[in-house]
RNA sequence: GCCCCCGUAGCUUAAUGGAUAAAGCAGGACUCUUCUAAGGUCUUGAUGGGGGUUCGAUUCCCUCCGGGGGUACCA
């Protein structure tokens, strides 16, 4: 609907580039908005408001007979739209007829990698991996929706200096038993236990360096201990993935680029790019106004970045893709702008149809008071506590609420909406500011909430369920009748759909989606909230008014989808 | 010090240059003999301070204040 308005309006201006046309929040200025008389006007030394009055007219002439109720333009210069309740029926019917409706070819299959979720290998997952999976995961839909071909890539953390200090805290304190029974947890203990006796004794820093450069020349008894911690640690995730219903493409973490650190290094220092000083490898970035950075460390090993050159050489070469988003924590900033500059340098991005890399950056993830949950320290709130918390609490009230469902459904149920709860809570933040943890918000299921969601696409479906009309007969339903201000409000909102996608993904914002979702359920409640639907004694009103109903809540579906978020046929 | 991010109602947030700043929670008043009350209806209440750009600024620029994060041998 967006586009045929918006081609009307080129057509009515003769012209063929974009204008802009927004859905206003309060319908008294109309159904569609556009304020091209404003930006037009200067150029063409006339006033706002007079050109956007000659423009209404001419909008008026080059739309379709009976397409527009009213064309308006006020003051200081918009022109505002008001759909005929004929044009919203049809494009109703043929929003009902689409097959994937809201998804686009945008993207015509262009390569998108998308590193989310990077998991440590040896730490718990906490609610900062949280964020970044469900909204990597989030953006990767939304960019699959949008035509894109999307490579979703969760790139372990399993290299490091942070693994000398593991196996330096295993060989003096590990307790295989113990790891075998319970692997991240224990093995996170160890660290944690590390950095508290390091302050102690300033001996250990060095030995985990040692031990960090040791499993780096291949020592065995390191490597067959960093594989062990991986192995188990990698069991547990993959657990904690399927219980989110996460799924990815590549796995290849830091480690895979291990045998690539010399010759990078080497490379960088052959292109004079890279140059010695305090005895460590460093490339200056005073040009891009960024401090060095660190490529060596002065006793040969390698560090985060030296990885993540090699890994993105890698991914260009393998993957050839158009853009590479890095779905990774505010705190890294300075990480990726500096990984950025050495790719410019390089010469692998800049250029005219070069890949494009950006940090999809979020806020963190605060503990009481607004101070850094860190690991090190062991005071991370970690994913499974979450999930669990929020699934137990949804099972209970489901049990108050929906007697009807045998165990098994009321635990899947519990699960959908537990989940639903949490990753809309987060989603339907901007993702920029920092989050402080709070039990009680989690855990809100009323509201602006996933539950909310998820309580209006089942209820939209119960209607259907009792009509007893069947889905595949509603599909067929021609709209002729819809006439209340709350159906056609209904399939206006529907509408937006593929418009928000695109701004959504194009923003990798998840807020604008979650955002309209509500708004839609809103709709949708008012409208069975106001209308007989099963009741109404007029038999073709009451199945248009079931096709809207569809309609609906498959575009709830949809887009819920689309943010990871189940609909259960009933809750 | 320098760099990144944030500052909107009592609380948590929305709004990427548009119109009277939008919600949820909390508070107050209604609403379950009628398609699920995790619902619906009504109601109180806000852009950190100061400049600038613009027809128009929560949004862009400058500056100050407050909070968080980062800042060469962690990732």
């Amino acid at each position: 609907m967006h586009d045929v308005i918006a081609d009307i309006v080129k057509k009515a201006l003769g012209t063929d580039s974009a204008i802009e046309l927004s859905v206003p929040e309060d319908p008294k200025f109309g159904h569609y908005s556009t304020n091209v008389a404003m930006r037009l006007a200067k150029g063409q030394g006339k006033k706002p408001l007079d050109l956007a009055f000659e423009l209404s007219v001419a909008v008026m002439k080059a739309a379709p007979e009976g397409f527009f109720e009213k064309v308006e333009a006020v003051a200081p210069g918009f022109i505002n739209f008001w759909l005929s309740p004929l044009a919203i029926r049809e494009e109703l019917l043929r929003v009902a007829r689409e097959k994937d409706f809201g998804s686009s070819a945008h993207g015509k299959k262009k390569t998108v990698i998308v590193e989310y979720s990077s998991v440590n290998i040896a730490k718990t997952m906490n609610l900062g991996h949280f964020r970044t999976t469900i909204i990597g995961e989030a953006i990767a839909n939304l960019l699959t929706a949008q035509g894109y071909r999307v490579v979703r890539w969760n790139y372990l953390g399993d290299w490091g200096t942070q693994f000398g200090k593991l196996i330096a805290a295993y060989k003096l304190w590990g307790d295989q038993a113990a790891i075998k029974k319970n692997p991240v947890e224990e093995l996170q203990k160890l660290y944690v236990r590390f950095h508290e006796e390091a302050k102690r004794d300033e001996s250990l820093e060095k030995r985990g360096q040692e031990e960090f450069q040791r499993l780096e020349a291949g020592d065995e008894e390191n490597r067959k201990l960093w594989e062990w911690f991986k192995k188990e640690s990698l069991k547990e995730f993959k657990v904690l993935y399927a219980m989110l219903g996460v799924k990815f493409d590549e796995w290849i973490g830091e480690s895979f680029f291990e045998k690539k650190m010399k010759a990078i290094a080497e490379e960088l220092v052959g292109l004079k790019i890279a140059e010695r000083s305090e005895g460590a490898l460093v490339v200056k970035l005073d040009e891009f106004n960024l401090p060095p950075a660190l490529i060596e460390k002065s006793d040969g090993a390698s560090v985060y970045i030296t990885r993540d050159i090699a890994n993105l050489e890698y991914r260009l070469d393998t993957f050839k893709p158009s853009k590479i988003l890095y779905v990774v924590a505010n705190e890294q900033a300075l990480h990726f702008e500096q990984l950025f500059a050495v790719a410019k340098s390089l010469g692998w991005t800049g250029k005219e149809g070069s890949p494009e890399l950006t940090h999809v950056k979020y806020g963190l993830v605060l503990g009481e008071g607004g101070k850094k949950l860190s690991t090190r320290e062991g005071r991370s709130v970690s994913m499974k506590q979450a999930i669990d918390k929020a699934v137990t609490l949804a099972r209970e009230i489901v049990e108050k609420k929906n007697e009807a469902l045998t165990a098994a459904e009321k635990d899947a149920v519990a699960r959908a909406v537990g989940l639903g709860a949490l990753r809309y809570n987060d989603l339907k933040e901007n993702r920029m500011t920092d989050i402080i943890f709070d039990w009680d918000k989690m855990l809100d299921f009323s509201g602006d909430s996933g539950p909310y969601l998820q309580y209006t696409y089942a209820r939209l479906k119960s209607i259907i369920r009792k009509s007893g009309v069947s889905e595949s007969k509603l599909t067929k339903t021609k709209f002729g009748m819809l006439s209340s201000e709350f159906e056609l409000a209904l399939a206006r909102k529907i509408f937006e759909l593929p418009q928000i996608i695109a701004k959504a993904s194009e923003l990798y914002s998840t807020s604008i989606l979650a955002t309209y979702l509500y708004r839609l359920a809103v709709a949708a409640n008012k409208f069975y909230e106001t209308t007989p639907i099963v009741k109404d004694e007029n038999k073709e009103r009451m199945h248009e008014r079931l096709a809207l109903v569809l309609v609906a809540a498959k575009t709830l579906a949809n887009g819920l989808k689309l943010l990871g978020i189940e609909t259960p046929e009933q809750i």
